[in-house]
DNA sequence: GTTCTAGAAC
DNA sequence: GTTCTAGAAC
């Protein structure tokens, strides 16, 4: 509470000065103030953030009341002449209104971020964008909004509890890396009251300290990495030649170094866990009723796909329930059975090839929770959280989203998933939301559209697939014999012999012959790929490519050249040329693999003039450097500044002058500048905010000799 | 390369 | 008091 307080000191310094500067008793200083002090004015633009009924009107209209400071009030429920009207014309309006010298309420409920992001855009060196978060309980808000009469949203009445429900669900908290410089949460009323004041008391030359203010229960949720090179190193072998149940069908692959591609699959299969009868603790019997009845009106549509249901253990009643119950039914058991294993391991660890899975989701479609949902999204890793947001946030009991994984995504690459479909079922557990209090009558209806849509999901990516040709699997020939121990113990070894001893200098180097220890680790998979499977993206002769184990942006894969001798750019010689090419190459398809994923996406492929580790390798990376991973100078100006060496001039530089240019490791030091408009900022997350937005293009060298790889159609 | 953390900067 | 950097250790 003492923080709004602060808020009013500070005011109540510059009310003391805005009282000198408008003394009309000496001109001439006022003048002087006046300048020094409007030098500094800014508008502010409000974004109040809550569902109806939380008080955003009321909160505007007691500010407006009283405060010397000019308002404009723009609703969203009244702006169309009185009716409700567009996002489109609110934006419009505050901009009228900012250029009029008034300070702007967004007053609609910006209750998730793709809503706010236009009017933080209102921002700039003389704009501020607040948010002003009233984050009342859902039923003090349902209840206000249905007693209350000729509020101008028209929104009254029973209707109203299922619009703030249904809000509630989609809502994300406002957080200062949207672009808000200061962000007020307020969760009863007293909070209201201390928010009003403070804005009352904003005089027309006054600011508010910038900053996040009253969030309680912050959202701790970490991003989890990706494959850990060095745990794998050791881990994956040894998990390997343990207890696996069912068959080991590890050894199928190795001569596949394209991992399973959904055109090298025979059958298209679906494995689903049983929806609703865990956590949601629907009937068995009545579940397994609609999953056998729904899969056998689904099979004649579905060709010769696969539909397979899947769970965790051996004693697990509803399969055993479904088994005997397809069975009764003489449904083809070779297009519809069940199967025991963990879904996200199904083909590496069951030797079961499935292209779709499906995921028992909530309704927010996050992450964890424990369960199919948490595992599916923990071996998938952060890439199906981004393309699970590009397609929905929220999902309705009864609906499924599919979601098509990223080529890079670990459940692509080592299990040939090409699609995730989320689906939600009804609920009949009363601690969970939306329970359907025992109504079977319902239960069943949603549950048996839960099934149906999961599958209609399933049909579409069979029907994509039919357009592909059809290849013949051949994975399943070869094996190289050797002992998955005895290979440990060998790699183990060449790391130990490494390590000894000898000085390291600050990239990794040691100063005679060698490299430190976790310097090594894209020379040993470049070396032995085949050792790597679960990392390795795609290899040749030549080179191998893997993503970036700490991406520094969105997308960042590194092309490793697989030439023991060459370690960086500086033994790159003319020699070396059909190398260069070849990474070249493969860095570009993979830059059109990404771009044709996500168009908006910009890439630039390079080397660093002294990498850190050993190996020659290509950094692929796309130019958002948007990355809980980028944290240091050296991380920005690795890849911004003249260290970063475009391929194109390398492979330029080595054709005419036999070497490449080398940038001094010093420019690493250099200042924190913006990529695209160059401006300097003091520190990485006041950098990391600026470019989020910084609307410049990107400099003009990189422009027009496509070193900057974009899509002509993308807006950048 | 990352992680950890002391202490500088705000 | 918190945020952020930079250096040591790995």
């Amino acid at each position: 509470m003492f923080i709004p307080l602060l808020g009013l000191e500070f005011i109540e310094n510059r009310k003391e000065r805005e009282r000198e500067t408008s003394s009309p008793i000496n001109n001439a200083s006022k003048m002087e103030m006046e300048t020094e002090v409007s030098a500094e004015k800014k508008e502010i633009v409000v974004l109040l953030v809550g569902p109806p009924g939380s008080g955003k009107s009321t909160f505007c209209e007691s500010v407006m009341k009283s405060s010397h400071r000019p308002w404009s009030r723009i609703c969203q429920d009244i702006i169309n002449n009185g009716k409700a009207g567009s996002k489109a014309q609110c934006l419009k309006m505050a901009i009228e209104s900012l250029k009029e010298g008034k300070s702007v309420f967004i007053d609609r409920c910006n209750l998730d971020r793709e809503q706010r992001s236009e009017f933080i855009k209102l921002g700039g060196p003389h704009v501020e964008v607040h948010a002003l978060v009233l984050e009342l309980s859902a039923q003090v808000c349902i209840s206000r909004s249905v007693k209350r009469s000729g509020h101008e949203g028209n929104l009254q009445g029973g209707r109203a509890a299922a619009v703030v429900n249904k809000m509630l669900r989609s809502k994300e908290l406002p957080k200062l890396n949207e672009g808000f410089s200061r962000i007020l949460f307020c969760y009863n009323d007293a909070d209201v009251e201390n928010a009003v004041k403070t804005y009352t008391m904003l005089g027309p030359m006054d600011t508010l300290p910038s900053g996040s203010f009253g969030l309680k229960n912050p959202d701790t949720k970490s991003q989890p990495g990706i494959m850990n090179f060095f745990k794998k190193v050791s881990a994956v072998p040894a998990a390997s030649s343990s207890s696996n149940e069912v068959t080991t069908p590890k050894a199928n692959e190795k001569i596949e170094i394209f991992r399973v591609s959904p055109a090298k699959l025979v059958v298209p299969t679906l494995a689903f866990p049983s929806i609703s009868t865990a956590d949601f603790q629907f009937d068995l019997d009545k579940a397994s009723d609609i999953i056998v009845e729904t899969a056998e009106a689904f099979l004649p549509k579905l060709g010769s796909a696969r539909l397979v249901l899947v769970d965790l253990s051996h004693g697990s009643t509803i399969l055993s329930l479904v088994k005997a119950k397809a069975s009764r039914k003489n449904i083809d058991s070779g297009r519809f059975f069940t199967f025991v294993g963990d879904i996200t391991k199904l083909h590496s660890q069951g030797g079961l090839h499935c292209n779709v899975i499906a995921n028992a989701a909530n309704w927010r479609l996050k992450s964890g929770g424990g369960g199919v949902n948490a595992a599916i999204f923990k071996a998938a890793g952060p890439d199906l959280e981004a393309a699970t947001r590009a397609r929905a946030n929220t999902l309705l009991p009864g609906k499924s989203v599919l979601v098509p994984l990223p080529s890079t995504c670990p459940l692509h690459n080592a299990e040939g998933i090409t699609h995730v479909i989320h689906v939600l079922g009804p609920n009949m557990n009363p601690n969970r939301p939306d329970c359907l209090n025992n109504d079977y009558t319902k239960g069943c209806k949603i549950l048996r559209e839960a099934y149906t849509s999961l599958f209609e999901g399933f049909l579409s990516t069979v029907q994509d697939q039919s357009k592909l040709p059809k290849r013949i699997n051949q994975a399943t020939v070869l094996d190289s014999g050797e002992e998955d121990s005895e290979r440990n113990k060998k790699f183990k070894g060449t790391i130990a012999s490494n390590t000894k001893s000898g000085s390291v200098d600050d990239s990794g180097k040691k100063r005679s012959k060698g490299w430190s220890s976790w310097a090594l680790a894209l020379h040993i998979i470049a070396m032995h790929p085949e050792k790597h499977e679960n990392i390795v993206l795609e290899s040749s002769d030549h080179i191998v490519v893997i993503n970036d184990q700490y991406p520094k942006a969105r997308k960042h894969v590194l092309v490793l050249a697989r030439e023991e001798s060459v370690d960086g750019l500086e033994d790159v010689g003319r020699e070396n040329i059909q190398l260069l090419e070849e990474m070249q190459n493969v860095g570009m398809k993979w830059v059109q693999r990404f771009q044709h994923e996500d168009p908006s996406l910009i890439f630039r492929l390079g080397y660093h003039s002294v990498p850190s580790m050993r190996q020659l390798h290509l950094h692929v990376i796309s130019q958002d450097f948007e990355s809980d991973h980028l944290k240091n100078k050296k991380h920005w100006n690795s890849f911004t500044t003249s260290f970063f060496r475009d391929s194109l001039d390398v492979l330029e530089e080595v054709k005419s002058q036999g070497k490449a240019n080398l940038e001094s490791e010093a420019v690493l030091k250099g200042e924190l500048r913006c990529n695209r408009c160059r401006s300097a900022h003091p520190t990485i997350p006041k950098l990391k905010s600026h470019i989020r937005t910084c609307p410049s293009p990107f400099p003009h060298h990189l422009l027009q000799t496509s070193r900057l790889l974009a899509r002509p159609d993308s807006s950048n």
